[in-house]
DNA sequence: TCCAGACTGTGACTCATCTGACAACCCGAA
DNA sequence: TTCGGGTTGTCAGATGAGTCACAGTCTGGA
């Protein structure tokens, strides 16, 4: 149910259920189609998402129109919070990567919660310090690692999120191109696409259209490190 | 006056005279010399910190022991907050680039000021997203700029805090080597010092010791981008 | 005042990654 | 069923930036 994947985010940590339902009723769904684009970078706006379902990717262009994804986020995850705390033009460009349900949230519906439940700032807090952790990590990955162990890294990220066990190994449907993948780790197409190949080659995994089959965690893992 | 510069942190804004004496009373002053380690990566703690006078540098060091530059902070800038907000071991070592006095504050402290006043809290996540507003930046100029435009960049960064306007251009008082300016834009030093000396020859900037002197805003300005 | 160690400046060599250029493939829509 | 656009797989250069290896310079202590 959409309602225990809106439960989930942190947003509604805190909350009892009153409140929770209350905030829930304040939101509005909305519906798109895949390569459908949310908002655009250096658009007004104020609203914050919650992905209920389906994938959306964060991603900024470059003057020259080159373009690098800051994030892939799915059921239960919070965007759009930047112009929300920190009021500007959106600093990306929200797209779907699938067919994707989202509930927006304007400013005035939050403010009042957030006066009355200091608890939902702390979590609202600890979620951009987790944020800001993890993009602390990218920055240091992009100094330090090279194509394939980004490549790798990512995987495994993706798979820690939308990966289902199998017999056969760890199945990740990620939905991305390798285009997508490539810009998500801040590479060519075409390095990313020898890196999978390498993999497959070496039995770590088995590729499938915007999707993978992981085989071998363990090696994957080192790889990545 | 000390005073102000703490007055000025993000941290302060919204509290009232009284509130704000009392956070400040709860606050223990520190002092660092140059080279100086605050805290360790992998290190506990979740004291909160802010800079009354010189600088600190938020480094990370890769697993082969090279290092990264996450941020320089200068007076009235707070770090320490992701340990504090997103408990768990610091992400980062803090070292004094200079002689350094700060003040740290514990979670003690904190916690029930935030409940109380609603607007620190609203000030805090502001400021933590203006934070990952710039962190999502860099990630962006690792993957489109070239290191020179990366030089210029982190140098028109440190004029915007550090610089002095004079007859001759700004002069930007960094107080780094370029070993350490390498580390900041994560590039070598010998590739950063050539970036340098060839700003220099076109008569961009004259080359200090750990400073320089903008002489040509606009063009310096262009090359970044 | 002198020295040692830390910084800065610069060259030659190497290598990962990008660019551009194709061929092969797959799948959905006419 | 066939066509076409969006994918994926590979190759042969071109090149930015890293590494190595010095020499020159500055600076703070002894």
């Amino acid at each position: 149910m959409t309602d225990d994947v809106l439960r989930r985010a942190p947003l509604f940590s805190g909350l009892d259920d009153e409140a929770a339902g209350a905030l829930d009723a304040s939101m509005t769904p909305l519906t798109l189609r895949r390569g459908e684009v949310l908002f655009n970078e250096g658009d007004d706006g104020n609203q914050l998402y919650v992905v209920t379902d389906g994938k959306i990717k964060l991603g900024r262009t470059s003057p020259d129109g080159r373009e690098n994804l800051l994030a892939i986020l799915g059921p239960s995850q919070m965007f759009g919070e930047l112009s929300f705390f920190d009021p500007g033009p959106r600093s990306a460009t929200a797209t779907a990567v699938t067919d994707v349900d989202v509930r927006s949230l304007g400013h005035e519906a939050l403010s009042p919660v957030l006066r009355e439940h200091p608890d939902v700032a702390m979590a609202l807090l600890n979620q951009l310090a987790g944020r800001l952790r993890r993009t602390n990590e990218v920055v240091g990955d992009l100094v330090f690692s090279d194509v394939p162990g980004r490549v790798a890294k990512a995987l495994l990220d993706l798979a820690s999120r939308f990966g289902r066990k199998a017999d056969d190994g760890v199945h990740v449907n990620h939905d991305l191109t390798q285009e997508e993948l490539a810009q998500l780790v801040g590479a060519s197409r075409e390095t990313v696409n020898k890196a999978l190949a390498d993999f497959a080659s070496r039995g770590w995994l088995r590729l499938e259209p915007r999707s993978v089959v992981i085989l071998d965690l363990e090696r994957l893992q080192r790889r990545a490190r």
